[in-house]
RNA sequence: GGAGGGGUUCCCGAGUGGCCAAAGGGGGCAGACUGUAAAUCUGUUGGCAUUGCCUUCGAAGGUUCAAAUCCUUCCCCCUCCA
């Protein structure tokens, strides 16, 4: 089976260009492809997750992957569905961000022996030659067709800067010299980047006549319509220690019922006989599949131990059964609690509430359970008596616990 | 550069001297119902304090007993013209 049918059955694949040739391509010989991953924070997050399972697919059917990192892009911001221009950032976060990313990359692609590459595009961006590039790149495109692309054209409503604008070019451009330097004919990204992907494979065909292709992913939304990997609080990181790997668990744990069957097939490497029978359990049973998808997924991210703490964790939580000690916990130093301390102080510690008044008002909602204890009096105090053995264990809402452990 | 319009709480959007912590909607949070799902209904949604106080309506000044609302300067955005 192609890879193309395993990703394509698996459904990673939104559009691709020149679909004979490519698929011919890619069982003909060993493909150097490309995926672009824009450095503007110190760690990957789950919406990065998809273009990583499809890389470690294609490297498993023996095409090697180039992790480029957006090193010169990010200095300037890439307009495709943004709104507003987005914030630059120095060369020195940047750097670091990206030798982040390639170890949290290293536990989804194998690495060693340049069986996969990552390229800092800054490498030949950010000395490139103005003119140079201009007589070059930009005798190659017309900007009455870069104004029909819809990145631009809906951006032309909001204003675009000049700066953005180029960013299609420079795009292209890297492709361009992947393909010159590493003989990269393949760019893979997600399906906001079809216009980007496409100019670059013109301008390769254009320049080099030589073979160039795109393949993109689809855009995820939920069920209910949110972005992949975004909640509330924020992004679900890939950095355990900017989300734990029970959050991490849990975010996958409480997958829509309408996305367990397709999320099992992106996220995971279940053979697809098994993702359909999970995908077609129904009603209660269905949380078997999001139990087996949330484990899949946090055991390929943090290994297998960390995904059974945290599974172990959510079992201790929701079905008392299983081991507290695996629930995330902060400290609490102890001369805090000892002469009482307000719960709503409490709940602010424990990072519950953002505010005492928010706390206050989900006491009053009837929303805080401490040790199994609704509290129902705003103005409660904790005590020692609160935290047998040293620790005790508040709740708010249906679903959100922590453990607070005196030191 | 010229003319006009605008910047309000997480978002959209009312509010043109006191009744404004600021309508309404969205989103969020909590409660009920449930399957750690969805849908629905209810409550809630600046902060601190048990009456009350403090901070907020692009920024800084000013007028006034009193300003999101009036005046001055500045910054930013949009439309038309160059």
């Amino acid at each position: 089976m192609s890879v193309i049918d395993v990703l394509r059955e698996r459904g990673f694949i939104q559009q691709t260009t020149h679909q004979e040739p490519l698929y011919e391509l890619l069982e003909r010989e060993k493909v150097t492809f490309y995926v672009g991953f824009d450095p503007t924070a110190d760690s990957l997050h789950i919406g990065h997750m998809l273009p990583i399972m499809a890389m470690h697919h294609m490297q498993e059917a023996g095409h090697r992957p180039i992790a480029i990192l957006g090193g010169g892009t990010a200095m300037i911001g890439d307009p495709s569905g943004r709104t507003d221009m987005r914030k630059m950032l120095t060369e020195e976060q940047i750097d670091h961000n990206a030798s982040c990313f390639k170890e949290q990359l290293s536990r989804f692609i194998d690495f060693s022996d340049g069986k996969a590459l990552m390229i800092n595009n800054a490498e030949w961006l950010r000395d490139l030659n103005y003119i140079a590039f201009l007589r070059e790149v930009g005798s190659q495109f017309s900007v009455n067709r870069m104004l029909t692309a819809e990145c631009y054209k809906s951006r032309m409503e909001r204003g675009l800067t000049f700066i953005e604008f180029n960013y299609m070019l420079l795009q292209s451009y890297d492709f361009l010299m992947l393909y010159r330097k590493y003989g990269c004919k393949l760019q893979m990204g997600g399906d906001d980047q079809w216009s980007n992907i496409l100019s670059g494979a013109d301008l390769i065909r254009r320049l080099e006549r030589g073979e160039a292709y795109g393949i993109t992913f689809p855009l995820l939304t939920t069920s209910s319509g949110k972005k992949m990997g975004k909640t509330e609080a924020g992004a679900v990181w890939l950095d355990a220690q900017k989300t734990s790997p029970y959050d991490f668990y849990q975010y996958w744990r409480n997958t829509d019922d309408r996305d367990v069957e397709r999320f099992l097939a992106l996220y995971t490497f279940l053979p697809m006989d098994e993702v359909r029978r999970l995908g077609s359990l129904k009603d209660r049973e269905i949380n078997e599949a999001k139990k087996v998808l949330a484990y899949e997924v946090t055991r390929l991210t943090h290994g297998e131990e960390a995904a059974k703490e945290a599974q172990k964790a959510a079992e201790a939580l929701f079905g008392n059964a299983g081991d507290e000690s695996a629930v995330p916990a902060i400290p609490l130093d102890r001369n805090a609690v000892v002469s009482g301390l307000p719960i709503a102080d409490l709940l602010v510690v424990a990072k519950l509430a953002p505010s005492k008044s928010e706390a206050r008002r989900l006491i009053a909602q009837g929303g805080i359970t401490l040790n199994d204890q609704k509290v129902t009096d705003t103005n409660q105090t904790v005590t020692m008596d609160d935290f047998p053995g040293d620790e005790a264990l508040i709740k708010k809402g249906k679903k959100q616990f922590q453990r607070i452990i005196l030191q």
